[in-house]
DNA sequence: CTAATTTTGGAATATACATTCCAGAAAATG
DNA sequence: CATTTTCTGGAATGTATATTCCAAAATTAG
């Protein structure tokens, strides 16, 4: 509001971000379909009347938590790298954290993207695009990442870096599957560990 | 039946077997909340009560089609292997075939299990016994599979067959994911390719 | 044909669901 | 305190849902 030709009303009581977050949480524990909005009214602790007149309805509210959840996401990733002083490092730390998340987590949410894939994902689903774009733009960043360390001296695979990258990218989305009915730590690093070794000389 | 004390009743029109089947592909297709009875009636041919009396119920029958396509699943993957003369053609074979699958399928489907490992799989969730054994046992077969051929002399792995195999596994529902998605069939062929590579020698 | 049993269509039931709406309480400004 | 607006709880609405039930039609053996 910019100006106030009366007197100010009662501002918002909720972080609508903190809320949003909360939806991406049972959104992804639950998927869309399995999640009604009692659950949501109950989870985001606001009111089912705030819920319309802040977020519109079910599938709008499932929009802005797939966003939300890429826009963290995306953030993250970039992170990975950028905190490892070599590109096999940062993959490393990538894949490892994505493993240790899908282990923590009492509840095995596995990936949020890949539930959704999976659960809603169709050439006609109004939310292809959104999935779509996503995934495209995380398999063009490991595709970019593997020829900065091509370019780096780092390693020199045998196939190119877009065969390298879109191979790492499948067995990321792999590893969201398998963590969820896998629960051996162990055995999810040894194919991280075995995936990696591509990029030796 | 095998005695008759009375007159021998109307017998049953549809074939089990074959009405199971087109519930695997609705399931498949659509996944299981998505899914209503009336769904089910429309497209099982028989009537909503004889969905009751022979399948029990929404959940009973979804569990019937899980065991159903995991029967078929099974002896298609074998096949793979025994009509190829190598466990690495095997293993192209059964790759390219899943690709194929998932590209020809106008309504991409992926693959029904790990659509149910991401939409239905918890701790405490009553098909949790039925996706985690089914799982586990390709992921042995992948093994089983790897260790024949460093027998055969087929090939000499850096890592263990255990590793390699759950490796390929990893990738191999990965591929069910990407698939759902990306509808570029060269580059799922060149991610088999990049992952059949660590089994060169 | 008669008896036995299944299939069928649809009614009946009860529950869950998404969404809208409203009146009163709460908060903030003037 | 008064006004404005948001929040709250819950009622209200209409639709979808899973499941049960029944009576009539269909089928088959004797």
């Amino acid at each position: 509001m910019e100006y106030t030709f009366q007197k100010m009303p009662r501002t918002k009581l909720f972080d609508e971000q903190e809320v949003l977050m909360k939806a991406v949480e049972l959104f992804w524990k639950k998927g869309f379909h399995a999640t009604s909005i009692q659950d949501l009214v109950n989870a985001l602790g606001i009111n089912r009347a705030s819920l319309y007149d802040t977020f519109g309805g079910k599938d709008q509210l499932f929009k802005r938590a797939i966003e939300a959840y890429k826009n963290k996401a995306t953030i993250k990733l970039q992170s990975f790298f950028d905190e490892a002083d070599t590109i096999k490092k940062g993959f490393k730390n990538l894949f490892n954290s994505a493993i240790k998340e899908v282990l923590n987590d009492t509840c095995r949410k596995g990936c949020f993207i890949v539930n959704t894939a999976t659960e809603l994902e169709s050439e006609d689903s109004p939310i292809h695009d959104l999935v779509s774009s996503n995934m495209q733009s995380i398999n063009q960043l490991f595709i970019y990442k593997i020829k900065e360390g091509i370019k780096a001296g780092e390693f020199k695979p045998k196939q190119s870096a877009k065969d390298i990258g879109t191979m790492l990218f499948t067995l990321y989305n792999g590893l969201s599957v398998v963590g969820k009915i896998d629960n051996n730590p162990a055995r999810l690093k040894t194919v991280v560990k075995t995936s990696l070794s591509v990029l030796d000389i």
